[in-house]
RNA sequence: GGGGAAGUGGCGGAACGGUAGACGCAGCCGCCUCAAAAGCGGCCGAGGUAACCCCUCAUGAGGGUUCAAAUCCCUCCUUCCCCA
């Protein structure tokens, strides 16, 4: 019996090998056909298992496929070292947020690099580095000086738990991302960046990406949220003052029965001063119950429900008079503040309308009606046709809002108008580990740029972080700084940056890590960018991958990038790995980490059986049972091949170079050929394709193997058998990088594998000799012919009539037509 | 409430309108062995048949398009994901 597969020490020594020889080391520019392939950039939590290495293995086998293809390859790795849990870390156990990020950096590269992944190491970042976030800072006072970056003080998402405030994409489910507290409303000055000066461009380009899923542009565009309408005016009755609103149903203004406020709209103080002291007091209660809520529970948990506010608007077409309600479900932040309420064409207004006792006034019936329905039982929200609204009246809902829309414009009472869902992205997070915002407060110059010449703004060392309020605020020497301006005093922002702005450009840094002159080098990325290949998570679908494109856009509109606007060419959302069919999580104790399964296992197997479990993109489930038959695989191979090992010393110069396929006589040696071409044209097909279901090439790998033990049974010493091992290292080479390497070692090269062309399939070679060509009577099988490939229809049909059982089938008639697929199936009609 | 994806043997899956179940896991039988493990070979959707052949049924349910449907279309059921 030969020596067992050793994986353990074959891994570690080929990890050491390539981490000696930078054997990935992509070039600065790229000289031939370049290829980006790209990962998510991991946070740095701690341990790695099962189901981050799914992600990275399926990267990692793309970006050997390509190399092996003649592709210059660029796959680096870095770190989204800023946020949150280290400073969870510094509040439960009093560590360094700084130390414990990067114990836990040494750890998870120490593990990527045990799973045997290929990356240019040499390229390695994290963002926490002030050589980084200085990037941030100066990238923040572009954005700033264009007028994309700016303050004001808002309702903001605040999570009391973690003591900051959330961008709405950071609230689920009415609670924090993060911790899954309960979100409350506070007003506070924040940073935002203007990501809604992008919002048409950000929606129209998601056409142009067909490289990405398309559940992902959908969530995009529902997320950037375009409708088109109207913004009108009603007047506020016995005012001066006027209230805008946005309405896709310009053809519903005559149903206007009531005019929908928020209760923080800026035209209260106004009513007020026509309203009694009592409706103003009510209207105060009202709002202050408001005024924690999230805007979860007004818009979608709490009941409908609604004040009158004893002042009248005044539709600026109908010129009646409709109350002015405040109510819980409109919000100050969404679109104008306030809502025309159409009871009969919208079911919300319905609803309340029922509710209030308000008039429901129906303009809209369907097209072949003439005259009002009988009283609703619901809301008839269909477009139709207009009645009882004036000399509107007969027209289509499409031609009134355009009608109705000109006549708002003629009269300057309104005009038409896109709205969008998107808002603003709020950046500020009272928070230490992250990048301070580089703005100072002056007394005399007011808010000042921090000079480019000053930056970084360090995060300053041994922060009070307690988990209650903003730590820089008190640090006195971080606070107290001078006026660039004046040469005064001046305080600092104390807040720091949400952590999707560093994870916005970080493909970019990758391109020049080390650069001093800016955040990265132009002809740098010019040559490498845009990312040919994304591979994430799709639970970034309109968080980073949102910003990320923002981002890229403004960089284009700056000439910092060329060529396409959009940083990711093509995306693929891998799916998770659950254990025994259930989510891997500490509190259940089910984690399969990566340590463990390289001991056990070996990381081979493990990547193997990663890739073979289901297609990437589904959910994959992780069983004992499941691994132990990639196990044997890889025990296969070596066993295979050590047969074959004995006559290496003889050989061994000679298969140096890359051999011919030898000519195959006996059929064992034709299914040998040909299970190693179509292994190969499998790995190649689902790498090209983008398609990545790499099972099926593990599959037809499985395949070979049985083919070679059926040839070695039967001839031993047949050169297509010793072929066919010279050539096993290439194809494994993308799966299991380490036996591949190993096995290439002892057939005498000295160069990796891995910088090898991958083998181009012959078809030739894949062609059969003989095929089963289905004979079908009436679309069921009724006899199997084994013919020469390319056998012509007539003889083909010939063949077929021959056959007893479908004359059986045709009861002695001629078929009346006949389906011919060459090679594969002739279907007989009767 | 809205949007999206998916339902195939005991299990993971394969089949990109043309032989349903490749390949693996589990199971069963055999070889090897004193024995076991490992390994190697074989069987493995359901029913009919002594049996090979062959026949019938079968891709969540029901309908449709087509010479031909797991695949395309419609309705329903279930599960998962995303958004509100």
């Amino acid at each position: 019996m030969a020596e067992p597969y050793d994986f353990k020490s074959v891994e570690r020594k080929w990890q050491e090998r390539w981490a000696r020889d930078h054997t990935y080391a992509a070039p600065r520019i790229p000289s031939r056909d370049k290829y980006y392939v790209l990962e998510m950039l991991p946070y740095p939590s701690g341990d790695l298992h099962v189901g981050h290495a799914k992600n990275y293995t399926l990267g990692d086998a793309v970006a050997r496929t390509m190399r092996m293809l003649g592709r210059e390859v660029l796959h680096p790795m870095g770190w989204d070292a800023f946020g949150l849990p280290a400073e969870n870390a510094a509040i439960e156990r009093g560590i360094d947020p700084a130390t414990w990020t990067r114990s836990n950096i040494a750890n998870m590269k120490r593990q990527l690099r045990l799973m045997g992944t290929g990356y240019d190491w040499s390229r390695e970042f994290a963002t926490c580095e002030p050589e980084y976030y200085r990037w941030n800072q100066w990238l923040f006072l572009r954005l700033y000086e264009r007028g994309l970056a700016y303050k004001r003080e808002a309702p903001v998402n605040w999570c009391p738990h973690d003591q900051t405030v959330l961008a709405n994409e950071q609230v689920i489910d009415g609670c924090c991302w993060r911790c899954g507290a309960h979100v409350e409303r506070r007003n506070l000055a924040q940073w935002f960046l203007k990501i809604t000066a992008y919002a048409d461009r950000l929606l129209a380009d998601l056409d142009r990406l067909d490289g990405w899923p398309e559940r992902t542009k959908t969530m995009q565009r529902n997320w950037i949220g375009r409708s088109e309408g109207v913004e009108l005016a009603f007047g506020v009755e016995r005012t001066k003052g006027r209230i805008e609103a946005f309405t896709t149903r310009a053809d519903t203004l005559f149903g206007v029965t009531f005019l929908a406020i928020a209760p923080e709209h800026p035209v209260i103080p106004l009513l007020k001063s026509v309203i009694s002291k009592k409706h103003a007091e009510a209207i105060d209660t009202f709002a202050s119950s408001l005024r924690s809520k999230s805007e979860l529970e007004r818009t979608s948990l709490m009941e409908k429900d609604g004040l009158f506010t004893g002042a009248y608007a005044l539709n600026p077409l109908s010129h009646e008079h409709v109350p002015i309600w405040v109510t819980n479900y409109v919000l100050a932040e969404y679109g104008t503040g306030a809502v025309m309420g159409v009871p009969a064409h919208d079911e919300r207004d319905f609803d309340f309308a029922r509710k209030h006792g308000l008039p429901i006034a129906q303009v809209i019936v369907p097209l072949h009606h003439r005259e009002a329905l009988a009283p609703l039982e619901e809301a008839f929200i269909g477009d139709g046709r207009l009645i009882a609204s004036d000399d509107f009246t007969g027209m289509s809902s499409a031609r009134a809002r355009k009608a109705i829309a000109q006549r708002l414009e003629a009269i300057g009472a309104g005009h038409e108008s896109v709205n969008y869902k998107l808002r603003d992205w709020l950046i500020s997070r009272q928070r230490y580990w992250g990048t301070p915002i580089p703005i100072l407060y002056c007394e005399k110059c007011g808010e000042v740029p921090v000079p480019e010449s000053e930056l970084p703004v360090l995060l300053p060392p041994n922060a009070p972080i307690t988990g209650e309020g903003s730590p820089l605020a008190r640090i006195p020497e971080f606070v107290n700084a001078r006026c660039p301006r004046c040469g005064g005093t001046a305080k600092r922002d104390t807040d720091t940056m949400d952590t999707f702005f560093e994870s916005s450009w970080y493909y970019l840094r990758y391109l020049s890590p080390r650069d001093t002159q800016g955040p990265w080098n132009r002809d740098e990325a010019a040559g490498w960018m845009n990312v040919d290949q994304y591979i994430g998570g799709a639970e970034h679908a309109v968080l980073h991958l949102l910003y990320s494109r923002f981002f890229y856009k403004f960089f284009a509109d700056r000439g910092w990038v060329t060529g396409d606007d959009e940083p990711f060419a093509h995306l693929f959302h891998q799916g998770f790995v659950l254990h025994d069919g259930e989510k891997m999580s500490k509190s259940r104790g089910n984690v399969v980490g990566i340590d463990e399964t390289a001991e056990r296992n070996g990381v081979d197997a493990m990547r193997l059986f990663l890739l073979y479990a289901t297609p990437p993109e589904d959910t994959s489930d992780w069983t004992d049972e499941g691994i132990t038959g990639r196990v044997r695989f890889i025990n296969r191979v070596w066993r295979l091949c050590e047969a074959c090992h004995p006559e290496r010393s003889a050989e061994g110069a000679k298969s140096r170079d890359r051999q011919e396929a030898p000519a195959a006589t006996t059929s064992a040696e034709k299914s040998v050929l040909r299970a190693l071409n179509v292994a190969a044209k499998s790995a190649i097909d689902e790498t090209t394709s983008r398609r990545f279901h790499y099972n099926t090439t593990i599959a037809r790998l499985d395949e070979l193997l049985n083919a070679m033990s059926a040839l070695q049974r039967e001839a031993p010493e047949s050169h297509a058998l010793r072929y066919a091992y010279s050539m096993i290292p290439l194809l494994l080479a993308p799966f299991a990088p380490h036996i591949a390497e190993e096995l290439w070692e002892r057939l005498g090269h000295t160069s990796s594998v891995h910088l090898e062309r991958f083998p181009q399939p012959d078809e030739s070679l894949i062609a059969l000799d003989e095929i089963t060509l289905v004979v079908q009577v009436n679309g069921k099988i009724r006899a199997r012919l084994a013919v020469q490939p390319g056998l012509g229809e007539a003889e083909a049909l010939a063949l077929a009539l021959a056959e007893p059982n479908v004359r059986a089938q045709l009861e002695g008639n001629k078929p009346r037509r006949h389906f011919y697929v060459p090679d594969k199936l002739l279907n007989l009609v009767r």
